[in-house]
DNA sequence: TTATTATACATACAGGCTGTATGTATAAAT
DNA sequence: ATTTATACATACAGCCTGTATGTATAATAA
């Protein structure tokens, strides 16, 4: 059986990135063993480290899967709806049910901050979920729709807020009544943002 | 020189969650390494795990530290007004200084909830700054203040925005400003829960 | 006062994990 | 057909944590 390189490197780093999503939501960054890793995915870590150039390397692919997945999925929550305010509402909504999911929490609102640091993880969100939030506010504080205030600050406390509200929400017993407290809560502050 | 066990016991862990607690903000959790801290403490790895049992121990000595320092000056903050609002306004707002630290920053927003786990790192914070939040908002609620809300839900989304806030702040050329800015928004957050 | 016990460490060792250096087979390019 | 580059596998060195064991001294009991 021959394969082109290029296939060959595809499937190789595509099983390497699903089982360290696993391992990393499991154990988290820290107690994930490349070496435990590399045998579930059929390698060495040889591969690993010709692809990812070191464990690091792995983590970032993991978690740019994991944000582009999230980002993609509030964006069209966020499109459904023609109203801008509507439009922030049903994105903001679709965060807190996307996030719910457990490699989520554990990867990109847990683990990620420590591991690349601030800096870095927020402009890894910023290429995805959270541009649309603060272009969304933009928005409305171009339409005169907003109190005059600094569209970055807030799109940052936003969402601060939310990502620790999903990461309540999933501690509760009654996660869908949590939900619904916490999307009432941020409605509410939503509203305090409006003229 | 003849020194009772318990002074030694208490200058020996003094020492090392002194230096540890320089070595955690500066390294991060995962990168300092016990070996290291001991060395700068004047002590061997054995004090160390005899005192704390391992390396979370002491993190957890260093972080319990930092949480009480927090909480102490926000509660300060907040008693220095009469007014519920204006006292949660000024508790807010302490916060918003207080965490511009780097050992707040790094060592009790960036690597504890990754290292403790959130449920942990929740706990002790409900100790600390979090509990007066929540009281705080739920006196508002109780004299009629307050939209009827969830006040949990609540103290949650707003610790995490304030936490966001800070570290957005720390990475802004101009701090201040950026500071006058989260305030402001936070303020206008705020507003949108009163009825 | 003396014998015993418990505390506060120091030292030595074992195991795990990351990163690097090196070797090899095969696809791609010349 | 030969060279080169890619995609790995293997072996090794170094660091780091936790544990087991030894020891001196303060606290306690006899």
């Amino acid at each position: 059986m021959k394969r082109t390189k290029a296939a060959q490197s595809e499937a190789t780093t595509g099983r390497l990135l699903a089982v360290a999503r696993e391992h990393f939501t499991r154990d988290g960054y820290a107690a994930a063993a490349t070496e435990r890793i590399v045998a579930e995915a059929g390698v060495t870590r040889g591969a690993l480290y010709h692809h990812f150039g070191n464990k690091l390397g792995l983590y970032r692919g993991v978690l740019e899967q994991v944000h582009a997945e999230v980002g993609q999925r509030v964006e069209a929550a966020a499109m459904t709806e023609q109203d801008p305010w509507q439009a922030l509402q049903a994105g903001c909504r679709a965060f807190l049910e996307v996030a719910a999911d457990a490699d989520v929490q554990r990867i990109m609102l847990l683990d990620a901050p420590a591991v690349l640091g601030w800096a870095e993880w927020r402009a890894m969100d910023a290429r995805h979920s959270m541009r649309h939030l603060q272009e969304q506010l933009e928005l409305l504080a171009q339409e005169g729709y907003l109190h005059p205030l600094d569209t970055e600050a807030l799109a940052y406390m936003l969402s601060g807020a939310m990502n620790e509200a999903t990461l309540w929400i999933a501690t509760q017993e009654n996660p869908q009544r949590a939900l619904q407290k916490a999307a009432d809560s941020l409605h509410r502050l939503l509203a305090g943002l409006a003229v």
